[in-house]
DNA sequence: TATGACATGTAACATGTTACATGATTCT
DNA sequence: AGAATCATGTAACATGTTACATGTCATA
């Protein structure tokens, strides 16, 4: 059992899924790929944390749908009560703009519009998440609200984020110009 | 030659340091530990990219300066115009926070109450490394000013970005009680 | 008196990424 | 016509983490 496979748990406690749903979903908070999830959750239904439902298709594999069994969702306890480990980033981006002062200017405009770029693009996506879950909370308004609560708490903040960074990386471009520049007024708020 | 080998040559563009430095300053901005620097250094080194200084000492391993040499700048530049890839983020609290609603309601705020304590530390501690770096600022006023802004603006980012942390877990707190929480009025600005 | 900072390095183990493998349907 | 989406899985390779190894000095 490793962060992935109580990750993995995480996500289907609100909601039954197939590997390839869990794939997508895990990558807003827990970067990984399809090879390393598969035969975890192959592991944790051998181990009677998670159970399945085949659904036959053709064309395709067949559809494996898993669930969160009694003995997972007591493991998912005890694990949510243990120390929490720090966050891992690993952001290829920032390391570039560590240097970016002693780079050719023309590609250290370049690399900013990237950024700026990316940011917007992230900031649309995250929007129209937000919107999505508040249609699934008008459709189904009795009892599942609660199952939608984590995923809207941590779409806003990857949101929010997102707006920050692209407010940070404007501050940026205006002060990446200016010699020798001027630590006094900087404020985000 | 990985993501981590350019970062090393990225944060020695600035500053010649030691290996031990090295793990200590990467850290805020790409997760790693010595096991993982001190054998690339010395690849780096062997090919050319790096070159190092020893300072005998007495108790402690000689200390072994490295700075970057011509061919190695010529990589960092290389590397600084190729594509960069996607950030790799992988934060256990996100995992737990995102079945929250369906665990004890005091294991829930126990959450939490950690997760405003680690935003608050971080917050003191990116404040203090901005009053570090203003401080050096006044010592090398003329010409080290460029040196001194990637790690500058990558500083105010991951400052900020503490702050958000902070408003968004106290806000969370907040709507964690309400039953049928409000999609509403959420605004961090 | 025990913990942490300093300072480097190796080895075993765990984890993650990329490529290979298959193949129908829908969108551009 | 070609790419993307759906859907699972394995194998080879790259990378990262933890533990082992050594030893002094300063701080709590």
């Amino acid at each position: 059992m490793n962060k992935l496979s109580y990750g993995l748990l995480s996500l289907l406690s609100t909601e039954a899924m197939t590997g390839y749903d869990l794939t997508n979903k895990i990558n807003r908070f827990w970067r990984s790929t399809h090879s390393a999830i598969y035969p975890i959750l192959s592991e944790l239904e051998e181990n009677g944390y998670i159970e399945l439902t085949l659904v036959e298709q053709s064309g395709k594999p067949d559809k494996k749908i898993y669930n969160l069994t009694g003995k997972g969702m007591d493991t998912l306890h005890d694990w949510f009560i243990s120390d929490t480990s720090d966050a891992v980033v690993r952001d290829e981006m920032t390391l570039k703009l560590y240097c970016i002062k002693c780079m050719n200017p023309d590609a250290a405009k370049k690399l900013l519009d990237e950024l700026e770029i990316r940011y917007k693009s992230r900031l649309a996506h995250y929007e129209s998440s937000i919107e999505n879950i508040k249609l699934k909370a008008q459709e189904n308004s009795e009892d599942g609200l609660s199952s939608l609560f984590g995923g809207y708490i941590l779409t806003q903040r990857v949101l929010n984020e997102a707006k920050l960074g692209l407010k940070w990386c404007q501050w940026v471009k205006k002060i990446y110009e200016t010699d020798g520049f001027d630590f006094t007024n900087i404020d985000f708020d």
